[in-house]
DNA sequence: AACCTGACTTGCA
DNA sequence: ATGCAAGCCAGGT
């Protein structure tokens, strides 16, 4: 009766927004970067990119979210709000196997990571 | 419920 | 190429 829940028409179960950008980010493969966008994009959210740069602030498991791995659409990494600063992050991939375009800025083009490639 | 802030993105000068 | 501003969405207070 009643069947009027209404106004459940919501996306399935969205158990933490913050919780899908870490399973997306988790899955990022080594020797390769991902845009904030981009994560959005996979996780059904191409508008969240805010959040998710926001989600991996919060990261709650260090060690095992790459968060190193995400850099904004520029390729290039915000300092001061890394792990250990962006120089330390940009060494990092560098010796992951990412290609860099300058000492800030990340080769997309060749280092993108390509879901479902 | 409302307001504010925030690891973003894109466009224009 | 660099700098500034506006837009969007979710979480916290």
């Amino acid at each position: 009766m009643d069947a009027h829940p209404a106004t459940k028409e919501s996306p399935r179960r969205d158990e933490g927004f913050f919780e899908r950008v870490y399973e997306v980010v988790e899955q990022i493969p080594r020797g390769c970067v991902a845009t904030y966008g981009q994560v959005a994009a996979l996780m059904g959210a191409p508008r969240c990119a805010r959040q998710v740069g926001y989600a991996l602030h919060a990261n709650p498991r260090p060690g095992i979210v790459p968060c190193h791995r995400v850099v904004f659409a520029d390729g290039h990494i915000c300092e001061g709000f890394a792990f250990g600063g962006a120089e330390a992050q940009r060494e990092l991939l560098e010796a992951e196997g990412v290609a860099f375009k300058d000492d800030t800025h990340v080769d997309m083009k060749r280092s993108r990571w390509q879901a479902g490639l």
